[in-house]
DNA sequence: CGTAGATTTGAACGTCCTCAAGTCGAGTGG
DNA sequence: CCACTCGACTTGAGGACGTTCAAATCTACG
């Protein structure tokens, strides 16, 4: 199976514009000027594709063909083992890519996976290498975004390698509650898209010791928890946590 | 300070040139066409610098201005937290790259350390960027580099997040082993260039668990260890570890 | 309204860490 | 050449943190 089963949003020559796109100063073509967007549309994405909650985008072993930018959604990315050891690498939020993994073979090397009913724009690769070429910021945004994703990994393994329980998951709150903030939502009210397990997966941990972090937190008035609902009260004092400021 | 103190092997106008050298096909241009590396012969590779051991190639807030290749030597690669917390996020070998860290922000986010006296190849970013637009598949090579790093990347976040102490050892082995022999070295002789503290830092262990576990390796016959020489007598033996086959 | 899945919480256990002492080897100066 | 010294490594014992196993609670969805 090269590809799972999708409804493009939009019939093939219907494509999608970058220029009047609301994420086009969080996603790729930041920095691109007014003719450049106008060279670009049409052209970078073919299309939208959804992927409802639970689908998968592609998963390891799937041709490689394109990069995908979450339009609207959520996903998390998973790498596995030959054993069946799974762990999540990441969570993706609007206006970040997935499929980078698949460049460097032309085979995906992780599984994507929706977390909420979601819809993503399809960069074909072959199109964003001409395009490079031809849009010279493009080219210059797009290995950004290579880099961050490679500094924000080299971050994880910093968090994974030598913190412990808690500072790993105030680590990962502030992280959430700041790409929500950039994208224009609360600070301190996230929703979770995400199960315990699978944050544990992420930092790894087990899913009771995510769960008991919560509930530890929440007796030390730094946030309150219900269910999936966190409200984050004391950002700072979760800050001095991650930074070994403070204890709990 | 911006940059460390470096003697370039070659005064300025004599500059490397890539269609010769030995790391051809490992290095960033593999696949170029005969006429494709004369084009970029003398451009891409600007000089070569000596880094003495322990000597810093860059350092966490350093100005970006060039990408490294590994020539000679060996390097690794350090993330730190505000409060000291250090990890080593990888290792790299003749022809890998270091410096890619620093694309997203034009400024470096990790340290590179010399773990030996080495020699590197300056490839000048601005440079890279102008020849991937006149060479198609330097683009596509470059690309190819940072999406491997990004998985490697999730490689040992799934190492970290995931393994048990004696499997992180066995996984560490067997790459080194793997990724030596790619460059005609013994696959079974290994010279260890990092100490146990490094490693520990890698594997996200402590220097006293990496030593236990090479001891009990010995032990188990699957490897012998004389200080930072190890001869591998059993890889499948390591492998068997790492895909959770067997337990030692 | 009922069931399956997700979450919380408790208790016992195990892996790895911490602290500490001892060994080994390379480099140095007598 | 040998003794000395420093840093790296090894090994042991005890303790901490997170896991495992188990049960109760809660929620969402059909």
């Amino acid at each position: 199976m090269d590809h799972p089963v999708f409804k493009p949003l939009h019939a093939p020559h219907c494509t999608a514009v970058c220029s009047s796109c609301n994420l086009r100063e969080i996603c790729l073509p930041v920095g691109l000027s007014k003719e450049e967007l106008a060279h670009i549309d049409g052209r970078l994405v073919m299309a939208r594709l959804k992927v409802a909650r639970g689908a998968k985008l592609f998963q390891a072993g799937d041709r490689f063909t394109a990069v995908y930018a979450v339009w609207t959604g959520f996903f998390k990315s998973c790498v596995s083992s030959k054993d069946g050891r799974e762990q999540v690498t990441g969570f993706q939020m609007s206006g970040e890519l997935v499929g980078l993994d698949g460049i460097g073979q032309r085979v995906h090397e992780i599984d994507a996976v929706a977390l909420e009913d979601s819809q993503v724009c399809v960069i074909a690769y072959d199109e964003l290498e001409t395009l490079s070429i031809e849009v010279n910021s493009l080219q210059h945004q797009f290995h950004r975004v290579m880099s961050r994703e490679i500094v924000r990994n080299q971050g994880v393994m910093l968090l994974l390698g030598s913190m412990h329980a808690e500072e790993r998951v105030a680590a990962f709150l502030l992280n959430l509650m700041h790409r929500l903030s950039a994208r224009g939502f609360s600070a301190s009210a996230i929703v979770l898209r995400m199960s315990r397990e699978e944050i544990g997966s992420y930092l790894g941990l087990k899913l009771e010791t995510v769960s008991r972090t919560f509930s530890k937190f929440q007796a030390h008035g730094l946030l309150s928890v219900h269910h999936r609902q966190i409200q984050i009260t004391d950002p700072d004092g979760l800050q001095n946590l991650v930074d070994g400021i403070t204890a709990v």
